[in-house]
DNA sequence: AGGACGCCCTGTTCGC
DNA sequence: TGCGAACAGGGCGTCC
C-alpha cells in the first residue's frame, strides 16, 4: 500500500543510494509499467544521464537528471526501488533496471506491476499532466480547507481524490479520520471549521508519524488504527469492535463508537 | 460530479 | 494436506 509515506520512504532511499551515478543503460524485464515509453524511448533519454536529486509530489517519486527532463516512478500498490553497489543478479519481480556505470543498479521492482515508470520534463509537468492537488505533506491549512472543504461527497473521498490532494490512500485516509474521530462517511461539505482544523492536524501528525517509523506499522503507535484493519479487532482507543465496510471496492475500516456519524 | 464497478496484476490468505 | 477461489488496492475508464 505504497501511499505518501511509503513513497517518501523511497524518496529518501533513491537519495542516499542513486544520486549522481552515471546510467549506462536500462533493462525493461516488463514494458507494461512503462507509461509513454517503449524500452527504446525511455533508454535513450537516460542514457549517460545522472539522478541529479530526489522529488515527491503525492504518490509519485520524481528524480530529475541533469540537463534535462526526469524519470517518473509510481509504485501503485506494491512497487519499490532496489539499489545496488555492484553487479547483482535482477530482484525476482524487477520491472526497469537503470544500470550504472560504476557497476551497480537501480531496480524498479513491482510484482503485480501496477506502478508506472515514465519520463517527465519536470516535476511540475507531471503534476500538471495528472492533474494532482497539492502535496499531502506540505499542503497548508488554507489551501486544504479550499480543496477539502467545498468537496461533494463523503469525507473519505475526498481525501483520496488525488486531484484534491495527492499523497492519501485508503490506508491513511482511515487512519487520519480515525484519530481525528470523523466518520469516513460523514459529508466533507458538512464538517465545520474546527472539525477541518482537527482533520488538517490529524493528517500532519499521521503522516510525520509513519514517515518517522519508516511507513513500517509495527513501529508505529499502538494507538494507531492501522495495525487493527481486520473486522471485529479491538479498537484501539475504546476496546470496541473495528468495523468494515466496502467503499467503491475498497476495503474500509473505522471505530463506530471514536467516530460517530 | 460523485460513486459504484470492472479491469489490471499476482502473492497471500481463506475455505472446503 | 492441497488446491482453487477470494482478496488486496491505486488509478483509470465507464456508466448512471
Amino acid at each position: 500500500m505504497p501511499e505518501l509515506p511509503d513513497v517518501e520512504c523511497q524518496r529518501r532511499y533513491l537519495a542516499a543510494t542513486s544520486l549522481h551515478r552515471t546510467i549506462e543503460r536500462v533493462r525493461v524485464f516488463d514494458d507494461r509499467v512503462l507509461e509513454g515509453e517503449t524500452p527504446a524511448t525511455l533508454g535513450r533519454k537516460v542514457h549517460a544521464r545522472r539522478f541529479e536529486s530526489s522529488r515527491r509530489h503525492g504518490k509519485w517519486l520524481v528524480a530529475p537528471l541533469d540537463r534535462r527532463g526526469a524519470v517518473g516512478f509510481h509504485f501503485g500498490m506494491t512497487g519499490r526501488l532496489e539499489s545496488h553497489r555492484a553487479p547483482a543478479p535482477p530482484p525476482a519481480h524487477g520491472q526497469v533496471r537503470f544500470r550504472f556505470r560504476d557497476g551497480g543498479a537501480l531496480d524498479y521492482v513491482a510484482p503485480r506491476k501496477l506502478g508506472v515508470v515514465r519520463t517527465a520534463e519536470s516535476l511540475v509537468e507531471l503534476v500538471e499532466e495528472k492533474s494532482l492537488g497539492p502535496d499531502a505533506w506540505t499542503v497548508s491549512y488554507d489551501e486544504f480547507r479550499a480543496r477539502i472543504g467545498p468537496k461533494r461527497g463523503t469525507i473519505k473521498g475526498a481525501l483520496t481524490d488525488q486531484s484534491a490532494l495527492a499523497g492519501l490512500g485508503n490506508v491513511y485516509a482511515d487512519e487520519i479520520l480515525f484519530q481525528a474521530g470523523i466518520h469516513p462517511r460523514a459529508a466533507a461539505s458538512h464538517l465545520s471549521s474546527d472539525r477541518l482544523r482537527t482533520l488538517f492536524s490529524a493528517m500532519h501528525d499521521v503522516l510525520r508519524t509513519a514517515v518517522a517509523a519508516r511507513a513500517d506499522p509495527e513501529s508505529m503507535p499502538d494507538s494507531y488504527l492501522l495495525r487493527r484493519r481486520s473486522p471485529g479487532e479491538p479498537c484501539p482507543r475504546c476496546s470496541g469492535s473495528v468495523e468494515t465496510y466496502q467503499v467503491g471496492g475498497r476495503r474500509g475500516c473505522y471505530c463506530p463508537r471514536c467516530q460517530p456519524r
